[in-house]
DNA sequence: AATGATGATGGAATCGTTTCCATGAGCACT
DNA sequence: AGTGCTCATGGAAACGATTCCATCATCATT
């Protein structure tokens, strides 16, 4: 089967060839007090016998694995790829490996989840939540610490004020689409419909939030986390209301969703359809027509993130990062 | 600071609550020989208690941590995240964690993060290697169980054979380059490009062959792991061979960047020039003009090398799964 | 009835680290 | 010289699981 091979050299080892004990080695490679002298020998024997410290060692004794955990609803996704690139490099300068799960956007995988992360005794986590504040509150009560990203969750109930101290980074999704919403105005649409995501609650609220007076609910459409669904739910859209002249899709798999269905209904963007898309993707300025964005700083956001649960400092509550309006050729006025 | 709360419940509180020694408790959990009877009380004192046992006992115990790693060039490549997919989708079944590590193309960071792998004792890993069999064949020497996806590496000396057992899930670029070449020259075209990135090689060589007596050595560029060198390098490309009238961009990154270029330096797609991408993507689709693309199926790669690495049952040494040529309006006969 | 085989069981060792605690040396000050 | 203080140091105890091995009961066979 497996060879036996050498058994691998310990802390034990290096002390014996150093002749000091085995806390004193300890102590020297963790950046203990030791006399230069000790340090010294200490230091060879160690690079003599290319010791390297177990992590399952320390790990099982100091009751924690290191690493983060990453959740994110889908990987595919341009954005949250982009946000794991983040958490990927700023956790490379950590030395500290990341794991992955993704959610689907389905609260009992994310329970799941988590409850694996537990098991691992991951105590660092990064996530994009999607619903079921119970459960994170449990979590953070559990020990865990957790950083939320993109979007954040509220506690349940008025008492438990548990999830409201844990630290978010955000995108300013208000005032993206505030500046989003005017610009449309400005082009003198006021029939705005808006494509959105289960999970996007917040981005959702903001809308209804700026559009005030001109909001019409039924032109708010939800899809699941899927491909197909968000084409049936652009399509359906664009089917059951032909007095619409614009549009803001929630994220770039709905704005995919809305060229590709406009297309396939001849709905001609921007001349019948104006359409904003959350999320600057490379492939805005290579489609036909170019898509108007609202560009997040989706690797900032995992970059950030990632400091937060990493350095673990005093840590501001919640940072919110900025958008920017892009404007390319899918808008026009109304006609 | 971090509560002391009540201590985690160890296996050593199961066997208590349910009268029986740890062994015991331990051999019921992992599915080892007991007594209807005591297994039953087993199985109670362990719900009632809700214990988990701790995964970090395990692995110091086991002298291995579970879980799987998983190495790729580039997360934000829409290719590589359908690939993390897949594998993420095939480990969750088995309850793994994964582990995702990027590499950026680069060699150094590829042994780097080998090696923090190694001190965590991961041993299973998933691999889009980059250069270097060297490292590689040290790491399979050294007892990883690895699996190659998308490309494999060669054993570097002729009588080290480490690394040809290694299996791979790849997918069959010749035949895919094969019919695209079949397509192209179909169409009266002679001038046939290729836009490659560092770590392409295999690609690179299955275009020489397959191109034979059309190759132009000339005609093959490559780029660096970044966008603003595949630009550079299509850009320099489209200048330098005007006599160029077909290019094939050897994966989504490179064809973006060629139709950025194209557009950029006035060259039309597909009367100018025509082009196929490798890996199909949504926004192929959506692109002006919709690109012809051999497709490739990213996910089951991931979900296949993952079975290979977790099932780790009678391996085939290698699986290559099947590409399609997908035609739509980015090619058209040399004029 | 004596012997052997089988199977369930629990005690104890083990994995590699960190960290608590006791020891002893060195030094300064009275 | 004696007292007290600060250090460096090493032994040993965790951490929580798995697994080797010895023990004991049960049962079948001679």
């Amino acid at each position: 089967m497996s060879t036996p091979g050498p058994r691998r050299t310990t802390i034990k080892d290096v002390a014996e060839l150093a002749g000091v004990g085995v806390a004193t080695v300890s102590r020297v490679l963790s950046g203990g007090s030791a006399s230069a002298e000790t340090r010294e020998r200490v230091l060879d024997a160690a690079t003599k016998l290319d010791y390297r410290p177990s992590a399952l060692g320390r790990n099982l004794r100091q009751q924690r694995s290191g690493g983060v955990a990453l959740l994110v609803p889908d990987i595919t996704d341009g954005f949250y790829a982009r946000l794991c690139d983040g958490v990927l490099s700023c956790a490379r300068s950590y030395r500290e490996p990341v794991t992955i799960g993704v959610t689907g956007d389905d609260a009992e995988q994310e329970a799941d989840l988590v409850g694996g992360l537990l098991e691992q005794s991951m105590d660092r986590i990064i996530a994009v939540p999607t619903g079921d504040g119970e459960m994170w509150a449990s979590a953070v009560r559990a020990g865990l610490n957790v950083v939320f990203a993109d979007r954040r969750v509220w506690s349940p109930g008025q008492h438990a004020r548990a999830l409201d101290e844990v630290p978010a980074v955000l995108t300013d999704d208000r005032a993206g689409l505030r500046t989003a919403i005017e610009y449309l105005t400005g082009l003198g649409h006021r029939k705005i419909g808006f494509l959105a995501r289960q999970g996007m609650s917040h981005r959702v609220a903001a809308f209804r939030e700026v559009m005030g007076d001109l909001l019409d609910d039924d032109l708010v459409v939800f899809a699941r986390a899927s491909r197909d669904s968000a084409y049936a739910a652009a399509a359906g859209l664009f089917q059951r209301r032909a007095d619409l002249t614009a549009v803001i899709a929630g994220g770039n798999m709905l704005g995919e969703a809305a060229v590709l269905a406009a297309r396939e209904l001849y709905v001609r963007i921007p001349r019948d359809l104006s359409l904003i898309m959350f999320d600057d993707v490379p492939w805005a300025e290579l489609c036909s027509p170019p898509l108007t964005v609202i560009a997040q700083p989706a690797s900032d956001v995992g970059y950030r993130a990632a400091e937060l649960v990493l350095r673990h400092g005093r840590r501001p509550r919640t940072v919110s990062l900025p958008t920017e309006l892009i404007v390319r050729s899918s808008c026009a006025p109304r006609r």
